[in-house]
RNA sequence: GGUCCUUUAGUCUAUCGGUAGAACACCUCGUUUACACCGAGGAAGGGGAGGUUCGACUCCUCCAAGGACCACCA
């Protein structure tokens, strides 16, 4: 079973159509699959998210029927990045129809490559219960619950000092900060305060012309002389006032703190609380408009200013130290805060109702839930969900420039661009203008459910049954998502949420910047995609694992032992009829027992989401039990042997090994399917194992535990197996081959439990004669 | 500084408080009517200190190391 053999058969589930919706079928599980960001190609940690949902999405496919849609993110900051990149373009300097188009035509021409890798690995979505965030179904929903929230006067505008990206030239997200640690001066300026020196220590002395006030601690006796009087900026030479506030603390630099417009958070805050006006000194794209400075970069201005301080002997004491700063986490630029006109969704006033909805979702594993509550109890910022961008969706309103008029979009003309539709002013019949902003990705990423709900006219709607996603983007994507559910129709978006980790190298996070990435593609090609989501398999469920090229090889051994197995069984089904023997024989009986058992935790585990515990046991049994000991101890009852003898091993193989393909199935789809093709398919007629009824077993396990009957079924095969150890051992130990004749004593005992099974015991242990007394293995 | 996760054999990873189980690597042997991508057997393990308990890898406290997220970042 090779790369090839299984594009022939994703080739073959997208022709039958395999993974297709039933929505004839009853509880329905359905799915808020995660949008992947197109951007090239598949990455490792996608293969190893995707695989552990699919994990359980064929699972459920096999019990429920599922709705499992498939959509791809392409529209936003991401996506202009990646235009911008393949075709080697700045969209700031083209014009907004070109970039468009050029975006419109480049995704076009990527995308069926990008879904390709999803198919080649197995992912069983309905791909033709498709969207994409930028498509115009999708415009159309995510602009109706804008004007939604509009009405319910969730959303305001407002022009703050807000987040900024000087190089990508748009507001972001709280969620959007990364830190970044760098090495920077730190200066001692002297400002001059009554003739004397005040000093203020800095690492942006740039911003000394936005400086607007002097902060010292009400508790600082150094500088009580110097409150309430009027200090002079160095260089700059204009005054500002020296105020008395808590928030400059005393041990920090000299103990006296500059506020500038806008330096961080802190300044933001300090002067909406001190009502003082800002100086604005930053264009945006990050660029100085001061005498001197005008036109240089915040990092070229910073340098001029020390240099030009240095020389009006302005700096007193000057050192590098080490500080981290946020950065744009889509580019690494220093974030700086420019006030802008710019849209927000209120969510600093449901703080409490949000967690409370977070709480209503089973989290899997539990403790994510901490995470998602520890971002919601650290929100400082309402969400800013415009941004000054390009492509993505319009925001859909009008503003009248003469009396102010917000005009909205009316539902029947969505989607719409409002730079392309003209409005008059109902009130002042003038000309509107049309807001040029755009809806963030996750403005609109966040209604996903709603988006592939709208797929099926409906039929599907929140809550889903889960949300598979990454612990990297709780904050983002399951916030945002349960914010909109909340805001939209107070209800969670899903029963489930579960939460896979990331793949590593080393212990180290895969970066391309690090040059430690693993390509997917490259892995299925020399190991089957079948053995990367076998190793996928085996990682907790929420815990990163490490690639380990040695867990790909265990993969490709497992799907050659299920071959060779099935080719062993069917090499013997010579004359078997289907049917079940009339008696079956006892060690058979107690396989089966085992077997069901088996399913039980399979299924137990699968439903918990605990898709490596349900690996680890398919796997034991299959190799361990049915291979290792089954098919040895049945050999010469399925060579010589006849009559119901052999007829009740056919049927024990032909319906153990069904059971353990479909056990398997959800984590490896292809090997299994091919060999359910090979072998299976005429009797069971249905026309894919990822189609068949999942296994079942006697109601409750727990409860069958007591039954006595069972318990001595259990007990007499684990003996059974435990003197096959032990006579193995033996032979080992006298380094006799394992089919070496020889004459077994074992106790009264145990030869009276295993009376059943004797005859079995003696094949497999290729005893001449079993006796009664103190073991002995004897060899002839 | 806060919240959370992790720490088990050489490596990687499991184990409702009751003799720690796999895999890879290693050692010894065997096998050709499913499989050398095999089979049998072996050696090898719980970061540190306390506590709860008849009994702790498992529960609690503290410490140490690593990681994630958040806050700070004049």
């Amino acid at each position: 079973m090779d790369f090839k053999q299984e594009k022939e058969i994703a080739e073959f589930w997208e022709k039958e159509k395999i993974y297709r919706t039933d929505f004839g079928k009853k509880g329905i599980f359905s799915i808020d699959t995660p949008p992947p960001t197109v951007s090239g190609k598949m990455h490792i940690g996608h293969a190893f998210s995707y695989s552990q949902q699919d994990f359980i999405a064929r699972f459920q496919r096999m019990k429920h029927g599922i709705f499992y849609p498939f959509g791809t993110d392409d529209n936003g900051l991401p996506t202009e990045r990646l235009i911008e990149k393949i075709n080697n373009v700045k969209s700031k300097k083209m014009s907004r129809k070109e970039f468009i188009e050029l975006c419109l035509k480049t995704l076009k021409k990527i995308t069926p490559d990008f879904i390709q890798d999803w198919k080649n690995l197995g992912i069983s979505a309905d791909y033709e219960m498709y969207y994409s965030t930028i498509d115009k179904k999708t415009q159309k929903i995510s602009q109706e619950f804008f004007i939604d929230l509009y009405m319910k006067k969730e959303i305001y505008k407002k022009e703050f000092p807000t987040i900024w990206c000087p190089e990508c030239q748009t507001s972001i997200a709280q969620a959007e900060l990364e830190d970044k640690e760098q090495a920077t001066l730190f200066s001692t300026l002297k400002f001059l305060c009554n003739n004397k020196e005040l000093l203020v220590a800095t690492t942006r002395p740039e911003l000394l012309g936005a400086c607007v006030a002097v902060f010292v601690n009400p508790k600082d006796k150094r500088y009580k002389w110097a409150v309430g009087k009027k200090a002079k900026v160095p260089l700059f030479n204009f005054e500002v006032p020296v105020f008395e506030d808590e928030s400059a603390e005393m041990e920090k630099g000299t103990g006296v703190l500059m506020v500038c417009s806008y330096g961080d958070k802190f300044d933001v805050d300090a002067i909406n609380r001190k009502k003082i006006s800002p100086k604005i000194i930053l264009n945006k794209d990050g660029t100085l408009k001061i005498k001197g400075y005008g036109g240089m970069k915040t990092k070229e201005a910073r340098k001029k200013i020390l240099e030009d301080l240095g020389n009006n002997e302005l700096i007193k004491e000057q050192k590098s130290i080490s500080n981290i700063v946020n950065v744009h986490d889509k580019c690494g630029t220093e974030i700086e805060f420019i006030p802008t006109e710019q849209w927000f969704i209120k969510i600093l006033d449901k703080k409490k109702q949000l967690i409370k909805q977070g709480e209503k979702i089973k989290w899997h594993p539990g403790y994510m839930f901490k995470r998602y509550k520890n971002w919601v109890e650290g929100l400082d910022w309402d969400w800013n969900i415009s941004r000054d961008r390009f492509f993505g969706i319009p925001i859909p309103v009008w503003h009248c420039k003469k009396c102010n008029e917000i005009i909205l979009a009316g539902k029947d003309e969505l989607p719409v661009d409002p730079l392309h539709t003209k409005k008059i002013c109902p009130k002042c019949k003038n000309i509107a203008e049309g807001e040029s902003k755009v809806l963030d990705t996750w403005a609109t990423s966040s209604l996903t459910p709603q988006i592939a709900g709208s797929l099926t006219k409906n039929k599907i709607k929140i809550p889903y049954s889960l949300r598979p996603q990454a612990h990297d983007i709780i904050r983002t994507w399951a916030f945002y998502t349960i914010t909109r559910s909340y805001l939209h129709e107070n209800e969670i978006p899903w029963k489930n949420i579960m939460i896979s980790g990331f793949a590593t190298l080393g212990g180290q996070k895969m970066s391309k910047s690090k040059g430690n990435v693993v390509a997917p593609q490259e892995v299925i090609e020399k190991y089957s995609a079948d053995s990367l989501r076998f190793w996928a398999a085996g990682s907790k469920l929420g815990e990163d694992m490490d690639y380990q090229e040695k867990d790909l090889v265990t993969g490709k051994k497992f799907v050659n032992k299920l071959e060779n197995a099935s080719k062993f069984v069917f090499m013997n089904m010579g004359g078997y009829n289907g049917k079940k023997p009339k008696k079956l024989e006892p060690l058979d009986k107690k396989f089966l027992i085992e077997l069901e058992r088996t399913i039980w935790l399979v299924t137990s585990y699968f439903e918990e989401y605990e898709y490596s515990r349900a690996k680890f046991n398919i796997e034991d049994f299959f190799w361990k039990f049915f291979c290792d000991y089954y098919l040895e101890i049945i050999k010469k009852r399925i060579y010589h042997g006849t009559g119901n003898k052999k007829l009740s091993a056919q049927y024990t193989l032909y319906r153990s090994l069904l059971t353990i393909l479909k056990l398997i199935a959800p984590i490896m789809p292809f090997i299994t399917e091919n060999i359910y093709q090979q072998y299976f398919k005429k009797n069971e007629k249905i026309k894919s194992i990822h189609l068949c009824e999942w296994p079942k077993y006697g109601k409750d396990w727990i409860k069958k535990w007591d039954d006595k009957k069972i318990i001595s079924h259990a007990n007499e095969l684990t003996l059974f197996i435990d003197l096959l150890t032990q006579i193995r051992a033996e032979k080992s130990k006298a380094q006799k081959p394992m089919n070496s004749e020889c004459i077994l004593t074992i106790n009264k005992i145990n030869y009276n439990d295993l009376k059943d099974v004797l005859e079995d015991f003696k094949n497999v242990t290729n005893a001449k004669e079993i006796k009664q007394g103190d073991f002995k293995v004897e060899f002839i």
